[in-house]
DNA sequence: TTTTTTATTAATCATTTGTTTAATTCATTT
DNA sequence: AAATGAATTAAACAAATGATTAATAAAAAA
């Protein structure tokens, strides 16, 4: 959670929590230093006492939660244990399951990073998806004559696509299909399984 | 582009344009009324003198921008006429094409779509793409055992993804492989040709 | 306990922002 | 040409907003 273990107090971690929830609802731009203040019932004050302005909470924000996104991704394409189809699995569950908990998550992240690459590049690259493991399986499978062989780029996209665009445009899916919020999910829930099938007709020869 | 035939004068061509502009750049809170003026060299007053307010031109333009969003969709999964093989390579082509133009356009749309979902349900539900032929030929594909049986849903959903997903999270993407934007397109104009052949295996039997 | 540092508060400041007003210019009609 | 209505402008208003200040309360150190 915290980027080279920084120690929060209790008023922080309120400011923090009730920032994050706003910010990731609204955006920045729609959130106010008040709205802040309100739902983590601390003084307008104290914004600015602890982390200086608006501009400087929403960063912490947005690299702590870009962070954990990533993390996740590379701790399961990093694994030497398991196969390219248990890697697959284990995406697709984990980050359904996550942004069924958080379904603000994914737009945030993609709408933040189109405004601020820069300060995020040192994440993408440190993370290195493209020198992962799962990279390297896929690779191998391409040599052994079992996979098709496409730009891995390709491969990592179509995953994370398949993965996180119905989050992204669930008001389109809800509509188009006239489902319940429920009834999205049981559907997100679905795709756990399906995807990583899906990606496998895609490569398989 | 008009919905119901609406005629603008230049100074409100003039200020709808600037305005899209600005609102698919960077969204409705971050985007001032004294830009749009600026953007559109008119007099600030003459914003409100045509629209009565933000809030309002915001919408014509969004109600205009999603339309065209869909329409063109629509206007490709029921043509009578296509295959659904066809149907998938035009989809494609279209919408990628129309992306590498506009790059803000999807962001915008899953964006605003998230907080104004009301407003915008006759479109999605008089488009109906659900109802689509391009929904029956994948029905009777399935019926003649050639396609495997999915929700229409996943299927959709799946086309959406791969085609819309790669230009939302275009600045990850370019991270991640270290692109420029010449060559992120030129990876997007690929996808048009494999788009279509990945999905055909998704779903083939 | 006294002193010093830290945390919290209410009030206020300075800008920004959406909107309106009242005056002026321009175009159209009579 | 005069009158009328539409278009445009500069200025101003009121509310909202990010940030700061100065005073007070609480906690820690002496």
């Amino acid at each position: 959670m915290n980027i080279g273990s920084v120690k929060y107090s209790d008023t922080e971690i309120k400011i923090k929590d009730a920032a994050k929830f706003l910010f990731l609802k609204k955006g920045f731009s729609a959130t106010t230093t008040r709205e802040i203040a309100k739902e983590s019932n601390i003084n307008l004050a104290l914004l600015n006492y602890y982390f200086t302005s608006k501009r400087k909470l929403f960063e912490i924000i947005m690299l702590e939660t870009i962070y954990d996104f990533f993390s996740k991704m590379v701790e399961v394409y990093n694994d030497e244990k398991t196969t390219l189809e248990e890697k697959l699995k284990l995406t697709s569950s984990k980050y359904i399951d996550m942004m069924i908990a958080e379904p603000h998550l994914p737009t945030f992240i993609v709408n933040e990073l189109k405004n601020n690459p820069s300060s995020l590049l040192k994440i993408l690259k440190g993370k290195m998806i493209m020198e992962s493991k799962l990279i390297d399986q896929y690779n191998d499978g391409v040599k052994k004559g079992i996979y098709k062989k496409i730009e891995p780029i390709h491969f990592v996209t179509n995953i994370l696509s398949l993965i996180v665009f119905p989050f992204i445009s669930s008001p389109i899916i809800i509509k188009m299909k006239k489902l319940s919020g429920k009834e999205f999910n049981e559907m997100m829930n679905e795709r756990k399984k399906l995807i990583p099938k899906w990606i496998i007709q895609m490569i398989k020869k």
